[in-house]
DNA sequence: GACACGAACCAATTGCAAACTGGTTCAGGA
DNA sequence: TCCTGAACCAGTTTGCAATTGGTTCGTGTC
């Protein structure tokens, strides 16, 4: 094509001219696609066997990565599939959800009392307060007040991946499902204890207490625990979403590579 | 319609007809589409406004739900969206990712202590044996059976949540541009500490100590955030789709009702 | 015989238009 | 005043054609 020059075959050249190809789109910020193998085969001259063999080497080394019906991209492979939250939610259960809370959410609060700003812990005592103006209201808005309550502390820890998982709690939590068995766990009592608690947790935070702040966000999830406790163990029923399927292996050993 | 009784008005019939068609349909494991709101009208003989009052007050009260263009249907609302992964792996780096494992799996490694069946223990002493056994295998394949003896522990602990964490954190360490970062973080040396580690790990678990379990993970995590640690300050710069974003807010504070 | 080319076919994805469905507005009638 | 019918808007699904990577086969060239 470019003149004189000779190799070993036509797989050779191809190769050649592929990487060629991909630097000068690496360098420019234009399109991550390439055009389809047919008119990549066409304009290299070499027939469409010779350019996959080509590209099957170029996606091996991670420069490009193909899709049937998609096409041909530059760079690494996108991560695949999401977290699918309604399964999620359909095969774990209140008891299961406080513990997990109980293993993250103190870590969580002693992280925000190392990391918080001085606007971050003004925001959290007006989300602390604002539980405590409507703890008297309707339940929903109470429930989502308190959901943004430990989402704040969760963002203020400065975490992302922990953050997502409380968020993935909070939105598990609003299931209409879930929201009757929430309604009866919390008692006019309970609720007010609960409030002091968030103040508590806040009062660490401010105080730049990590231990403290962390016992005292473990002081409250148990308090909630029991609370959820109580109200599942006076024979009533879960309802049918929420049941829990403890028994069911999510995956068996999922063997990599050969 | 039925015959000579008498109704406040339209609304009224219409709702109370509705009411009656729902208890029809949640009795039998039949569709949960209802028909389309013109069809629904025609078959009551009212008219379609009507007809969308009721269904106002039936999907108010937690009945059914409705979405334009879908249709309307039984039940409660389904959960909204699914965690993007693409996104989390984009906004968290490796020394946030080594942060959030030692918040969980230390305490994942106990639960998993107290709640191994014999079966699990002999299926983690295999999978810490294949981790060993190919310590000087190519990168991939060690990698893969290094994600599979956490997400084993995680699966063992019997706490689907915890587990869907370790999940999501197993498929952002299997992101491409991750990869390299790790190839230079397993020195032989290294490697090898890490292995002896993860044998630890599992008698302590097969011992049923729970506290040596958490331990002896919280040791092998810090050695793995050592090592990380050691490759990311020798002024080798981060892959581009893993650089933090630590100064952006995820939420701001989602104001709840109104 | 080994390799490359061209053609054809399969399978997964995309794009688009039509049909469908809930959301809304408006004029007319009991 | 309330209900009906019609029309229109907006979001969704469905079916179909076109596109694209994945694969096989026959032919030609060295």
């Amino acid at each position: 094509m470019t003149g004189g020059e000779t190799f070993a075959d036509s797989s050779d050249f191809a190769l050649r001219q592929m990487r060629v190809l991909l630097d000068q789109r690496s360098g420019s910020e234009s399109s991550r696609q390439l055009p389809p193998e047919r008119t990549l085969a066409a304009q290299l001259g070499v027939g469409r066997r010779t350019l996959r063999r080509a590209l099957e080497v170029l996606e091996a080394e991670g420069h490009i990565w193909r899709h049937q019906g998609k096409g041909t991209f530059l760079g690494p492979r996108p991560l695949r599939e999401e977290v699918n939250l309604a399964e999620l939610a359909r095969r774990t259960h209140p008891l299961e959800v406080m513990e997990a809370r109980l293993e993250i959410e103190p870590a969580l609060a002693r992280l925000a009392a190392l990391r918080a700003s001085n606007g971050d812990i003004e925001r959290l005592r007006h989300l602390a307060q604002k539980t405590e103006s409507i703890a008297d209201g309707d339940s929903d808005s109470r429930e989502l007040w308190d959901g943004a309550f430990h989402r704040a502390i969760a963002e203020v820890a400065g975490n992302s991946l922990l953050f997502a998982f409380v968020d993935v709690v909070d939105r598990i939590r609003q299931d209409p499902t879930w929201r009757r068995l929430r309604e009866r766990a919390r008692t006019p009592g309970s609720q007010h204890g609960f409030v002091h608690q968030h103040h508590q947790v806040v009062a660490a935070i401010a105080a730049r207490d990590a231990a403290a702040a962390e016992q005292a966000m473990r002081h409250h999830l148990e308090a909630v625990r029991t609370s959820v406790l109580r109200i599942m163990t006076q024979s009533s029923p879960l309802p049918t979403t929420a049941q829990a399927e403890p028994a069911e292996r999510l995956i068996s050993e999922r063997s990599p590579v050969a």
